[in-house]
RNA sequence: GGAAGAUUAGCUCAGCUGGGAGAGCAUCUGCCUUACAAGCAGAGGGUCACAGGUUCGAUCCCUGUAUCUUCCACCA
């Protein structure tokens, strides 16, 4: 034999070290991330004659610890940077942290009230000062949490959303999109937190479903008697109405238009005036217009060159010209004023009246709708370019139906709002001239007036978190320097990230990537669920239903952890996940412990991995050609982020096949005279074993180099992952052995039903036409099938016996002391009905004009062969009958 | 108001380009068989939400319905 000339090729002198006698996590895990980071393991070189591969982590916030998203996300990205890094690319994974501005400020502005201060009383320099100590503090924590983990990141290049080179990027991207005409300041109707006191983009707002009401209300129309009536779910927000709006069109008003009308409670004269705007089928039909507090208003009062008068200061409460209301906050003055109204005669009627409202991202406050002076990004030019580049399909989303959430949100996109009136973030890069009221954008720190040589005073506004986010896959790489970093891992592969932040995050780096560098920041953005618990719901600390990622590593390990959470999940859903989930993982980790653990104790002091012998038994081939075809499937699932059923193949190999079948088949070879063929079985051994490491490697890296240090030299992270090769492919090897399989499932399945223990053997005769096939497996029928004795032969008496049956053999077992016959005919009649079904459906496909004509001939011809078996087996049982009665 | 996804065993979920439905957990039975009781060998359990359609053939493709989840949306 030849084909693995290659293999015996390598030796390799073992020192064994031998495992624990139980799997425990704690003892090595910790130890084995030293061993890597020690050896730079995870550093990746920039190497020209390499491929790089590249995924910057999505940076998580200084805010919080690691929970279970963070875990599932971490956990995808490692399989791939580690799968990769063994395919032979130059594998990079490059961690940070994001300064989570707005986040970061409420946590901290929270923390400095229980303190009895404020960041105000604190002034700015001293207030970031602390924002500094804080990052310090949980930046460190979590990466802490992500080592435990297992992640193979490359720490050297750890980055931080607000250290020096992303402010670098951060001013360029500004100052670039400025000079462009990208970036404007300006008077707009922006969204407002005033518990936050600062604006939001769109994406920020989450809007709410609201139990609320109707409140209509009766404005009376100047100098007559008569009134409108309108209905609102705003009240309040009547102090600052500068009109009444009907639609043009709507016959009912149509006499309304250009008549005025007298406010309620402010007494205020305002204009009826008609706009499209208004819809007829809604509500009265005739809108109070509030130019100040909402966006629609504040449209229809552009048109119409409404007065806009703000009745809310920036923290909610009513402003001091309404006396009657003046400071308080706006939800008591709502109550207030319906109360007034209704004394007043005003209140026509409440009905309760359902709808959405704005809610603050970070907060949970309801959102203002406010005009304010801000900072602005054109989008519709960077987004034309992000639209295309995923439809070009230079950029791909996995799975696919991402996309439509990616092209909706950008073909419908609004201007986005930039600056932020908090401290803890990068500082817009604009100046002011006091004397010449100049504005200037520039890289630099101090600006001189050009005019007037006067020093300028910088914006005191800060940049929304996901500015300096977007930039990440590149600004991380050096950019906007040419750094060799940013020309060789520049664009990275696959952004890996959960669907709840495609718009806020991937979205924006895909425009700014290609607008400062031309080319998409990644190939491929894998796109994963949200991690909830075994009931599905979202793991909140309000429902205590969390489950801590750290908790569950110190309990179970990281690599069961690990697996859990890429098992039985396809790409893209949500994954529900409990402790028990996690103890089958454990279980399951535990299983290929202590496979590893047979495998080497089995092996001789002076034992010498020569990879796989020369001489194989048809066993030895069955199991490395079912694991060359595991290679090849799990390979192509990693490849094409099927993380789920590579999980799946591995564990229907590693314990379908290698743990249920070889090792067991392996011990009587193991014990046999037959010293070559003891031998051999280690090899085999142990070349599969080997594989197996390597192949899991990626999902639990802990505990397969925990092994590899006990057989093989050097580290398992720089082993080469496996390749499919065609050499091993043993089709008639794998179907030989498969007859002797069911040979014995046939008998166990026999000995169960009659409740015959493992204890008691007993003599089979196997009746077969394939008898070399059964002969090599007289052993393994000893062994697993319990027969004291195996005979093989044409025909034996049945008389006496239990007959078990397989497609290719009859097998007889001779228990007539233990067995009730009356019970095994009437089994025998329930498979020969079973059976019978199966001859009608197969006759009745295979006589089927049609099914002839149009199935594909292999098919056809499957269904012949399966009803010629099911013919076989038919006689079989009528034999057997015939014996038994 | 749009859009996406889901509906498969008691539970949690897989099921690739259509050819007689799978895993883990749970349940039941029998086993301490010298790697593993965190185990082994078996068993039971499913009109694949419902109704149509395409097809020789549908869990899979198409249409509709129902229920659930999520995302988006300025209807006062």
């Amino acid at each position: 034999m030849v084909f693995c000339d290659d293999l015996t090729s390598f030796r390799m002198e073992l020192t064994m070290k031998e495992l624990a006698k139980t799997y425990a996590p704690k003892e090595f895990e910790d130890r084995i991330y030293d061993k890597w980071v020690e050896s730079h393991s995870f550093h990746a070189e920039i190497n020209p004659d390499k491929t790089p591969f590249t995924i910057v982590m999505p940076p998580p916030n200084v805010t919080g610890q690691l929970h279970i998203g963070h875990a599932l996300d971490g956990t995808l990205q490692d399989i791939i940077t580690r799968f990769k890094r063994m395919k032979g690319f130059s594998a990079l994974w490059l961690p940070g942290t994001d300064h989570a501005a707005l986040a970061t400020e409420v946590k901290i502005v929270a923390q400095l009230r229980s303190e009895g201060t404020s960041k105000e009383a604190l002034g700015r320099e001293k207030y970031l000062e602390r924002a500094w100590q804080w990052k310090e503090e949980y930046a460190g924590r979590i990466i802490g949490q992500f080592k435990k983990l297992g992640a193979s990141c490359d720490w050297d290049r750890l980055r931080f959303t607000m250290d020096e080179g992303c402010n670098k990027a951060v001013k360029e991207f500004f100052v670039h999109l400025y000079d462009k005409g990208l970036i404007y300041r300006g008077k707009r109707m922006i969204n407002w937190c005033v518990n936050c006191k600062t604006s939001l983009s769109d994406a920020e707002v989450v809007h709410e479903d609201k139990e609320g009401y109707f409140w209509h209300i009766r404005y009376q129309i100047k100098g007559t008697d008569d009134y409108i009536e309108i209905a609102t779910t705003r009240p309040e927000t009547m102090l600052a109405d500068t009109a009444v709006a009907v639609n043009p069109n709507d016959p009912r008003y149509t006499h309304l238009i250009g008549k005025t009308v007298i406010l309620p409670l402010v007494g205020r004269e305002i204009p009826v005036v008609a706009d499209d705007y208004v819809k007829t089928d809604f509500g009265t039909g005739i809108v109070k217009i509030t130019p100040a507090h909402d966006p629609n208003d504040y449209e229809v009062g552009l048109r119409h060159n409404l007065r806009v008068i703000s009745m809310m200061t920036d923290d909610g409460k009513i402003t001091a010209e309404y006396t009657d209301y003046a400071g308080m906050d706006r939800y008591e003055a709502r109550k207030k004023i319906v109360a007034d109204l209704e004394k007043g005669g005003y209140l026509i009627k409440t009905e309760s009246h359902d709808h959405a409202v704005g809610t603050c991202d970070r907060c949970g406050s309801i959102i203002e709708p406010k005009v304010s002076t801000q900072w602005f990004v054109k989008m519709k030019t960077l987004a034309e370019p992000a639209i295309e580049a995923v439809k070009s399909g230079e950029t791909k989303f996995v799975p696919k139906r991402f996309e439509k959430i990616y092209f909706h949100w950008l073909e419908n996109i609004t201007d986005w709002c930039i600056s932020r009136q908090i401290w803890w973030g990068h500082r817009i890069p604009a100046f002011y001239c006091d004397t010449c009221g100049d504005t200037i954008v520039s890289r630099e720190e101090n600006v001189i007036c050009p005019k007037c040589g006067k020093k300028c005073r910088q914006d005191e506004d800060t940049l929304d978190t996901w500015f300096s986010s977007a930039l990440w896959p590149f600004s991380t790489l050096g950019w906007p320097d040419k750094t060799p970093d940013f020309e060789y891992f520049y664009p990275t592969n696959t952004l890996c990230t959960g669907y709840d932040i495609i718009l806020f995050w991937v979205m924006r780096m895909m425009f700014s990537g290609i607008e400062t560098t031309g080319k998409a920041p990644f190939d491929t953005v894998l796109i994963h669920g949200l991690v909830r618990d075994g009931l599905g719901r979202k793991m909140s600390k309000s429902l205590g239903n969390g489950l801590d990622p750290l908790m569950m590593i110190d309990k179970y390990g990281a690599d069961a952890l690990r697996f859990m959470l890429v098992s039985g999940n396809a790409a893209g859903s949500d994954i529900n996940c409990d402790e028990d989930k996690i103890l089958a993982a454990r279980n399951f980790v535990n299983k290929l412990w202590n496979a590893s653990r047979f495998v080497f104790m089995n092996l001789p002091e002076s034992f010498v991995f020569e990879g796989l012998p020369s001489r194989l038994a048809v066993e030895d081939k069955w199991v490395i050609s079912r694991l060359n075809a595991a290679v090849k499937s799990i390979t192509e699932n990693i490849e094409n982020y099927e993380m789920g059923i590579a999980a799946a193949n591995l564990t229907e190999f590693i314990r379908g096949v290698y743990c249920d079948w070889y090792i067991e088949i392996a011990k009587p070879r193991l014990l046999s005279e037959d010293k070559e063929d003891g031998d051999n079985v280690r090899q085999v051994l142990m070349y599969v074993l080997r594989t197996i490491l390597k192949l899991l490697h990626p999902f639990m890296p802990y505990v397969t180099e925990c092994i590899w240090e006990s057989c093989a030299d050097g580290l398992l992270i720089a082993e080469t992952f496996p390749e499919y090769d065609e050499k091993l492919n043993f089709p008639e090897d794998e179907t030989e052995f498969e007859k002797i399989i069911s040979g014995i499932k046939a008998v166990r399945n026999k000995r169960t039903e009659l409740d015959v223990p493992p204890s008691r053997k007993a003599k089979i005769f196997i009746e077969t036409a394939q008898k070399a096939t059964f002969e090599s497996g007289t052993a393994f029928f000893k062994k697993l099938a319990f027969a004291s004795e195996v005979e093989i032969g044409d025909s034996f008496d049945a008389a006496g016996c239990v007959i078990a049956l397989t497609a290719d053999a009859r097998l007889l077992i001779p228990l007539s002391d233990i067995v009730d016959f009356k019970k095994e005919i009437e089994r025998l009649n329930k498979e020969k009905a079973a059976v019978q079904k199966d001859i009608e459906f197969l006759s009745k496909k295979l006589s089927n004009p049609g099914f002839l004509a149009k199935a594909p001939a292999n098919q056809v011809e499957a269904e012949k062969v399966k009803l010629a078996a099911a013919n076989d087996k038919m006689g079989k049982i009528q034999d057997s009958l015939k014996t038994l009665e």
